[in-house]
DNA sequence: GTTGTCTATAAAATCGATTATATGTTAGTT
DNA sequence: AACTAACATATAATCGATTTTATAGACAAC
């Protein structure tokens, strides 16, 4: 069976059902429950070291959301990928996404690109891969770029497009990490580059912090249209984890 | 406290959960239980009659979904609602739509057609005011109205537009539902029109239809956006019940 | 050999009881 | 009177056990 990266580690003032949330949605976000995978409640209770209901709470939290498919009286499944559907997320993403810079770019003050402005600057500093195992992107990198992307639409004032957004942003973070193509862009990225060198996209996401500075949203559009769809291209380059079948 | 329309009602095969979960969803909808009041789950679990377990995780799921806010260690309320929201609700709702009938009517095969025709012979065949109490709505004209609007769209591909669009649906009829305006507008119609008549939003549906059997997407939605903000105008020109303060 | 039914087993769903946390109240201090 | 601390109460969160439902395997009938 898979190995689950976390078990116990319950922070305070949390409830234990969003500590399992959590700890379940970054297993099934980084792979280690793998597409379509049956997710049986009896091991993932031995496993995240809960009992029956928080864990449940949990899945049916994630089933909501989309993550986790959820079958009367035949428990629950990892959400399954395919192409069809990595194409589809990535448009419909790329659609609120526009929406939210746009509205954020209207609405934005100082402190908005200052934020921005912070959060590129980590991400810019920080290493793209793993120092200890430069076959896989770094936690650290990571963190920061969804925390720049995050920056870009932090004052979009609409509630659905962000929670709507976010929900996006998760699932296509699940597609790169299962992306056979990922890792051998990494590899061959790992040879060239010596060690911590700016990230293959910072140039990218530079231009688009620019386009929002000068609050110039349409260009911000197309450029964070481009860099999504690189992306796709990415994960399609190559078969990919998503596309095997289901192994128990 | 409020009463709840609908105890124990288990159909077969389904569970517990998924029973709590709609009737919940349905009595929030309706206004049964009011925005921003304390969702109790002593007191849900008498009115439903299930234990604790499926009426948290259906809790959970409506928290996922929007309808309720879940704070950790301080239980459930539900979501809150205000003119701001209504506002962001319609504009994405309106959005979404768009792009569901737009690619309904770019895939959609005479099945489509005809369903939709169906849909639309039932809901204009349907009394638009409840016959035993003429100031509120036939549930029967609400299930043929979401019928209808449903089948519009059922040929569009996308998971995620479909998903999110169902979402932003139900939100509205909330505010359909919380509106004064409404009910106001119900009392004239009422006095107007003597029984079965045809419904206030007729017209408009009737257009929508023949823009999607003429598979004029951009005509389609266009008719689409201005009845939608049309029942925004309408909630919007009283006090509703969903500015008022919450109360226990 | 295939199909169907029954049984045994495993798993999911649910319950009632327990524990942990928050909230409200009272008493004590300045 | 205002503030704080300790307690009591109410509510939420969690657990372990029970019940229900699905699934796999054996056996019988055709």
């Amino acid at each position: 069976m898979a190995r689950a990266s976390t078990a116990a580690k319950k922070e305070q003032g949390k409830t234990k059902t969003a500590d399992v949330y959590e700890n379940l949605k970054r297993d099934i976000v980084s792979g280690v429950w793998m597409p379509g995978t049956k997710l049986p409640i009896g091991d993932l209770r031995d496993v995240y070291d809960v009992s029956l209901s928080p864990l449940r709470e949990a899945l049916s939290r994630l089933a909501a959301v989309g993550f986790v498919i959820a079958e009367g009286q035949r428990g629950f499944t990892v959400a399954p990928m395919s192409e069809e559907h990595l194409i589809d997320t990535n448009r419909i993403r790329t659609t609120l996404e526009c929406m939210a810079v746009t509205e954020s770019i209207e609405n934005g003050d100082t402190d908005w690109e200052a934020n921005m402005i912070a959060a590129f600057h980590r991400l810019a500093s920080t290493s793209y891969l793993d120092p200890e195992d430069p076959s896989s992107t770094s936690t650290l990198w990571t963190t920061y770029h969804k925390e720049f992307h995050d920056s870009l639409v932090a004052a979009c004032q609409s509630f659905w497009i962000l929670r709507f957004r976010e929900t996006l942003s998760d699932e296509m973070e699940r597609f790169r990490n299962l992306s056979y193509g990922f890792t051998a862009r990494k590899r061959s990225y790992a040879k060239a580059h010596s060690k911590k060198d700016a990230d293959p996209f910072e140039l990218d996401h530079k231009k688009i912090l620019d386009a929002a500075l000068a609050r110039d949203s349409e260009k911000a559009c197309k450029l964070i249209e481009k860099h999504f769809s690189k992306t796709v291209e990415i994960v399609l380059a190559e078969k990919s984890a998503f596309a095997e079948e289901a192994l128990s």
